[in-house]
DNA sequence: TGGGTTTTGGTAAACGCTTACCAAGCTGTT
DNA sequence: AACAGCTTGGTAAGCGTTTACCAAAACCCA
């Protein structure tokens, strides 16, 4: 905290470049050399000063990374895979959350910690489509998540649709064919909800099947206790259904916990499908088969593009690209072949 | 990235002092002044370099906080509430992720991002009770966990001995007299095991209740599937209890998973009580009774202690401190009175 | 041994900010 | 009208690094 390179330079009896270059290990110095120095750091305790460093090099090897909320467990694996990515170039995550307000997302955006972070990574919810422009900030930012895509930065995001309609496909190959969703959003097209509804009804369509609104359960926020009002509603409604594809994980959660009260048993009643494969959905009872939608490589793919951004100073003339990750259908005890 | 103060300055035909007055909102500077400057720091969408400020001021306004690991709901909780508490004071907070091991905890201690950081909340779990003078770092620090105890830095912990006895008593209260645990370490005195395992034996004692080795479940790791792994265990050696009380909600869950695969009734056949009170509590099926440890108030009296000690320069010569924070049982479905 | 080449390490400037110190302009009082 | 006191804003130093540039030392070969 106090030493600096002078101190270490007048123990070792050299001068500070000799320092320096003996900690940024260039060549040309000789062994006796570099050990005094060495031996006054150990002595001294000598940490560089980041703040100055940062100042000097023009960046601080620190990247941002902001998410709605952390306490929600698929940003938290997110923002894990993260910062696992992000050491292995040497960078410190810097974490901020937003709680998907618009106001707070443009905060951090436009104001925040411009320069103590090199670089962003992005996963917007009250931000929209129409608000893409906004994200063309003047730094290296990469966008994730849903709801902005096309838009004027690099942007990684699971294949909704697609991953979707597989989860709903595997449900009818199960002979499923009055299958529930929980977690719609009324009229939205671009969003997780929109996508992964579209998915859904492609399947349908695909199979068949005819598209039946009354199936159709609609939450905007996705956390369990949504899964369960959700699911009581259907129940109240007398909907009957053999399956249920919900949203997300934590849906599938709230959902399953109001049918098990209420006596149905799964799946032998009805099949359970989430969204996310959280950690959670292989403990829960039953385990919930789910879609892994690729998380671990979305954080990959977002720090990877991130760091080549920042590499080239953002001047880069590569265009934005939209990058998408493969995902999984994870099965476990919550599907099985309707009776 | 690129305006500087000179660059305002220059726009706004004042000096540097002047934008650097009107940013600080320092007294003494007529309307018109403050109004032209103000204009040409928005024009030039001017933001400061945060690491020049922090060089300046030999401060970064940046906390660490290092846990063992993010995903772990426990953590993840105590993270968000330091977060939010850590911004109240202006503060950014880096997190730092150890893996519990005791080689990463000791880097982050001793190595890393000391100057990136005007201080640390710190969570060991590799570190144990004899390591408490490597803690002794001359950076403010701030221990937090039941593995250390009045060692030479401050420390904010969980009652962890009275809460347990308080969960214990409250099983008794509702009539269970063999009662199971779940997730103690062997021969551990210190350390969240010891300490819950403690607060167990003292409410037996106090109601006269003979100690059980048989029902005492071991376990290090305290996941899910180590509360399966010992329920399994006292299941198949066809130990009698009628409540069990795991040493943390995840083994709680993963208890309650077989349990429920071998028919057990919760809480008609068997009693469940987790501790930690994580949100995932109110929602598992059945809900699961918590002893709620004051994780937030831990994190907000984390916060402001590392605040006082970072604003004395850690010179002051107020003793380190143990600070206690108040538990709370909360009752949910998964306890009932011993039929 | 002398001149050229390579090795080694020193000097000093710059990164952008904050602030102590100071100077100029203004006010008001006698 | 002149001076003291206040307001306002300028000048410049310094925070600890990194590194371009340069100089000295050491080495080599003829």
């Amino acid at each position: 905290m106090r030493t600096t390179l002078h101190d270490v330079a007048k123990l070792a009896q050299v001068s500070i470049k000799t320092v320096s270059n003996v900690i940024h290990e260039h060549p040309n110095i000789t062994p006796k050399t570099r050990a005094k120095v060495l031996d006054a750091i150990k002595q001294l305790d000598y940490s560089p000063n980041l703040s100055a460093r940062s100042l000097r090099l023009g960046k601080t090897n620190v990247i941002g990374l902001a998410i709605p909320e952390l306490t929600n467990s698929y940003f938290t694996e997110l923002a894990n895979s993260v910062i696992i990515t992000a050491e292995k170039f040497g960078l410190t995550v810097l974490i901020e959350q937003t709680n998907g307000i618009r106001s707070k997302e443009l905060q951090v955006l436009e104001n925040a910690k411009r320069n103590l972070v090199d670089g962003m990574i992005y996963s917007p919810l009250g931000l929209v489509q129409e608000d893409a422009e906004l994200t063309n900030v003047n730094y290296p930012l990469v966008l994730v998540g849903e709801n902005i895509f096309n838009g004027p930065k690099d942007h990684v995001t699971m294949r909704n649709v697609e991953a979707a309609r597989a989860a709903t496909e595997y449900l009818i190959g199960l002979g499923h064919r009055r299958i529930a969703v929980i977690g719609a959003h009324r009229g939205e097209v671009i969003g997780s909800a929109g996508l992964r509804l579209r998915g859904y009804i492609e399947a349908l369509e695909a199979a068949g099947i005819e598209y039946d609104e009354n199936l159709i359960g609609y939450s905007a926020p996705w956390f369990r206790s949504n899964g369960a009002e959700v699911m009581s509603e259907l129940l109240a409604r007398n909907v009957d259904f053999t399956a249920v594809f919900a949203l997300n994980d934590l849906l599938a959660f709230g959902a399953m916990r109001v049918m098990q009260e209420a006596g149905i048993a799964i799946p032998d009643d009805v099949s359970v499908m989430g969204f996310d494969n959280l950690e959670e959905a292989k403990y829960s009872i039953p385990s919930l088969s789910s879609v892994e939608p690729g998380k671990q490589e979305i954080a990959q793919k977002a720090v990877e593009t991130l760091v080549e951004r920042m590499g080239k100073g953002d001047k880069s003339d590569v265009p934005a690209r939209e990058i998408e990750v493969e995902f999984e259908i994870v099965e476990r005890e919550s599907t099985a072949t309707k009776s």
